[in-house]
DNA sequence: CACTATTTATTCCAGCCGTGAATTAAATGC
DNA sequence: GCATTTAATTCACGGCTGGAATAAATAGTG
């Protein structure tokens, strides 16, 4: 009936377990005493699970460094932390013309990474499949002795969460590519596949909740536009695929051509084919270039600021496409903050004046936009980051029910 | 750190509670044995969990009643159920010229009930809680021994459900009324707030699962036009309202005027005001009309029916602006099901074209948009038996918490 | 250098929880 | 009246947690 189906006390202890594991996730290496106050649990609690997961080689526990002029006296705290000897996770981040593994140890340290560049559009599913195999074989064969405890892949596209298959992505022609299930049959572990959307929102729900809070919203910028959903500190996604679609609300009826093949997409005037097509004063309907250059967007870019008439109005329309989307995110959901990410300063400078005036019309008593917005630059750290977390989070989650007690029975 | 901390063992007794209760409350009476295989436990602890609510007069047991010619052999069954003693609940429901009060047993039956005929939108903050009160104390009078265990409030309108304030509402023109608060503190009792699309969602939710699913959404036709989600079998709103104002995505720029000042919106299209502008040829900056008459919308659809052009166009375009706004949901959340509320089959069949051929334009791979869309034209009796199960369950939440083991310590 | 004060971690114990096997309860059939 | 059948309850057991008591480790003090 439900999905967390606690009935029986090994269940408590598993989810405990899980507690502890998260906590030391997030917080880093806590003492004992903090780790209670921290998950609610009695310091008793703590010291049994601490030391049967310690047993189990799962934590390890030092003494802890006082770096502080006057040290303190009383018995020497300890130090809880998560043990790189534990396993590792695999991450596997799809680009359109990179194929990039890691091996991250369980503590959150990546240990070994390799990547080869290929253009994935001119691989079939099998070739691409098969590359991928031989990256990941190459970083296993590194340590062949350290059980791996889970595969997170990461890429642009749509996912369908079940099955962790890439219904579309504009990596490979093909719909429909089992990349999850081959990889777990594989390699024998569990493997999650979501977007880089899913992924960056998750890293900077844990690395700005000052800034952003328990519920915000990502707007990924780049070849397409992505949007991902915190709510209640949980990432948010649609009931079957990744979703999440905020590049296909429709923006103007009858309007631009969009990748999609449809018309007036958010896409089709926010995304960089879109800001090069207005600025060049092409028609709507020219059929959305394949990729467009890093250079050709500074070029337009600089244009926009030296006051090119077409390249300041096409970054202000796409910014006003923008806005309108959340403005239709905020009609559903309450206003929230955004992190646009993606998005350099210079960029959200040609594009602020059109996000901020769509969304005021909106905010009519509500907070005013720009209070709302918050630009991070760089994407493929926080893709990578959140790749890495989700990963580790599996590992968690597995390692917590490895319960010895209740698995001897 | 989580919403649900189940750390103690204590918690886990609640929370084996709260199953128990809510299985019954979903399947009605039951045998302890069903019981077990429903909730997962095991036929011991159903014994415990029971004999204890009952000698807490939550529970009632008696004998299973054969109706079959051939008696079965053994000891024969008992039959547990949710007692009528344990308590009533109180339902109120706010609409622009009604008052209600229902009482509910804590079984589901109810036994009593008073309305008040009031054009709401003449009263005054006080003078409209007054009143309230003044309904309430009359109905809670015939009752004065049995518990209050909760009551729940349904009307049109945005509501904090935080605090169970009325944000926004037609049926008064003051914003923010704090009406969880009043009655809160005035009875000493829990109370929820929400918004009449939610609670006919979660009606539908348990009466019509094998149509709608777990994952569906509900539209609401009416003087406005409503949204209501259930995704995963849990109701979903906005981060800090009700939100979901479907009506008031854009639908038109610079479009028709919207009750709410701007244009556009979906509902300035598909509610009964904007159908009527439309059907009677008025420009599409007249101001909203304050009611419009069902008589009126009868005719309307009559000369729809007989061939009238404008009353066609305007239906039809109603059910263009609808099957928008249900297009950027599911841009968003995947294709899920969607229950029309409110609307008869003859409006249905007025709008059914518009909203399919809106729908369909985006449904290019997925499925028949007419296969997701299930009519249902009463709306009343949907809000009010969504409004008791939502008030029963809060009911029953309180008293699984009552645990008396844990409680005397 | 021994001893005390202090702080932190661990261990022990009592109480509660759910399960499974055994037991008891309550009806029918012969 | 007794065996049979089926359902519900009881009881012993291991698991889990929290609080009290105990152990450990260090700084300060004389």
């Amino acid at each position: 009936m439900q999905k967390t189906s606690i009935i029986r006390s090994d269940d408590l202890r598993n989810e405990n377990r899980r507690r502890v594991l998260d906590t030391l996730r997030n917080e880093g290496p806590c003492t004992p005493s903090r780790l209670g106050s921290l998950t609610g649990l009695s310091a008793a609690s703590i010291s049994t699970l601490s030391s049967q997961m310690i047993d189990q080689g799962i934590l390890g526990s030092e003494r802890y460094q006082i770096d502080r002029e006057k040290p303190l006296r009383g018995r020497p705290r300890s130090l809880l932390s998560l043990s790189p000897e534990a396993g590792h996770v695999l991450t596997l981040t799809l680009t359109i013309d990179l194929i990039r593994v890691q091996l991250v140890d369980y503590s959150g340290t990546v240990c070994d990474s390799h990547q080869e560049i290929v253009d994935t559009r001119r691989l079939n599913v099998e070739q691409l499949l098969a590359t991928i195999c031989q990256c990941i074989d190459i970083v296993r064969r590194q340590h062949p002795d350290s059980p791996l405890l889970h595969i997170g892949v990461g890429f642009q596209g749509q996912t369908e969460h079940a099955s962790g298959k890439l219904l579309w992505s504009p990596i490979i022609r093909e719909r429909n590519v089992p990349l999850g299930d081959t990889l777990q049959r594989r390699y024998a572990v569990s493997v999650s596949v979501h977007n880089d959307c899913r992924l960056i929102s998750q890293a900077l729900s844990r690395r700005q909740v000052d800034v952003l809070g328990n519920n915000f919203a990502t707007v990924l910028f780049g070849h397409g536009v992505g949007l991902g959903l915190y709510l209640n500190g949980q990432p948010f996604a649609g009931t079957r695929s990744s979703a999440m679609e905020i590049g296909h609300l429709r923006f103007q009826s009858e309007g631009a051509l969009c990748r999609c093949g449809r018309r007036g997409c958010i896409e089709a005037y926010a995304a960089d084919y879109g800001i090069e097509r207005l600025a060049g004063n092409m028609p709507v309907d020219t059929p959305p270039a394949g990729r467009v250059a890093e250079s050709t967007m500074q070029t337009l870019r600089t244009a926009a600021e030296s006051g090119d008439k077409a390249a300041m109005q096409a970054f202000e329309t796409a910014g006003i496409a923008i806005g309108e989307g959340l403005t239709n995110v905020f009609t559903l959901l309450d206003p929230i903050p955004v992190a646009l990410v993606g998005c350099s300063e210079r960029s959200f400078a040609l594009m602020r004046a059109g996000i901020c005036s769509a969304l005021d019309a909106h905010l009519v008593n509500g907070p005013a936009a720009e209070s709302l917005l918050h630009c991070f630059e760089h994407d493929d750290p926080l893709l990578m980051q959140g790749l890495a977390d989700n990963s580790l989070s599996a590992a968690d989650r597995l390692l917590a029910t490895k319960n010895p007690v209740s698995n001897a029975i």
